[in-house]
DNA sequence: GGAGTGCGTTGCAAAATGCAACCCTATCTT
DNA sequence: AAGATAGGGTTGCATTTTGCAACGCACTCC
């Protein structure tokens, strides 16, 4: 019996993708991740409309993704953190640079360095029971404790 | 000088996005991750409308993340698979998995099993150098030998 | 007093999406 | 042979989402 029989409407990733899934809040992750905290700043370097950038720094807000906090009164003025919740996003943006990098076209405008080894590396997911990097290949699917099959097969 | 005042006009991030970065095209991936091949049945699992999965597929293929191929004549059928470049996506898919799960309401749908070790686990991003598990605090941004500063500051 | 900055909101045009209906080929039923 | 079913789309139109430019507002600086 394959993963194809079981059913899709409680998936995890398509719960991810209805607060990160459309085409520009990747982007302005990608800003909070890079340190940039002040609307305009996003809104410059991610070329969002304003009123589309608006829309999505307050959902971000939220659904806890970032915080909004003032960073000075009169006027009061609001930087957009990332929160832990928001922190946790990190793998997914390092698979999209890497995979960016590797198939997009060459070029590598950032490097990382593990703050621990000082090394330079390209961190990849790897088994925390093995230690062996995996991929696809390496892992099989199978139904959680949570799984509901598919009543229409 | 922090990553900030670096040009973001060569990110791969953003590259990824211009293939991946809509509302379907990720749960139409997953459906090909649980190996769905045929126009039909993952039409019904991602409930996209038919004329958009029709497009996205065809985009996938045009970019070389999915392949199409005949499974029969007359008439002629096709399925989609996953190339090279569509598996090398796997770690995304995992990350948003992976979010989802953590913080969008707890139910673990699926479970992964490594194959090599046995063993269920949650796969993570790991220093290739030192083996280490790594997050977003662990690491550090340098500009890489093809970063361009930005004209405007 | 006027220009500049930071952060938005509003209105309207353009693009992307959703939905239902339709087309075509071919097989399966009766 | 007629009709129903299946797979894989395309087309037209209504709805939603974006993009763009302009405006507002509260301050600071010169």
């Amino acid at each position: 019996m394959s993963l194809a029989d079981w059913d899709r409407d409680n998936c995890s990733v398509a719960r991810s993708l209805e607060l990160i899934g459309d085409r520009h809040t990747v982007l302005i992750l990608r800003e909070a991740f890079v340190g940039e905290r002040r609307f305009d700043r996003i809104q410059r370097h991610t070329g969002v409309a304003r009123n589309i950038l608006s829309d999505r720094l307050s959902k971000l807000v939220e659904h806890g993704i970032l915080t909004r906090r003032p960073y000075q009164e009169r006027p009061v003025r609001h930087e957009y953190v990332l929160t832990e919740k928001g922190i946790d996003l990190y793998p997914v943006l390092v698979g999209l640079m890497q995979w960016g990098t590797r198939h997009g076209g060459g070029d590598a405008p950032i490097m990382l360095q593990h703050k621990g080894c000082g090394a330079i590396v390209e961190p990849h997911l790897a088994c925390p029971e093995c230690g062996e990097a995996v991929g696809a290949r390496d892992m099989r699917a199978l139904p959680g404790p949570d799984a509901v099959l598919r009543q229409t097969a």
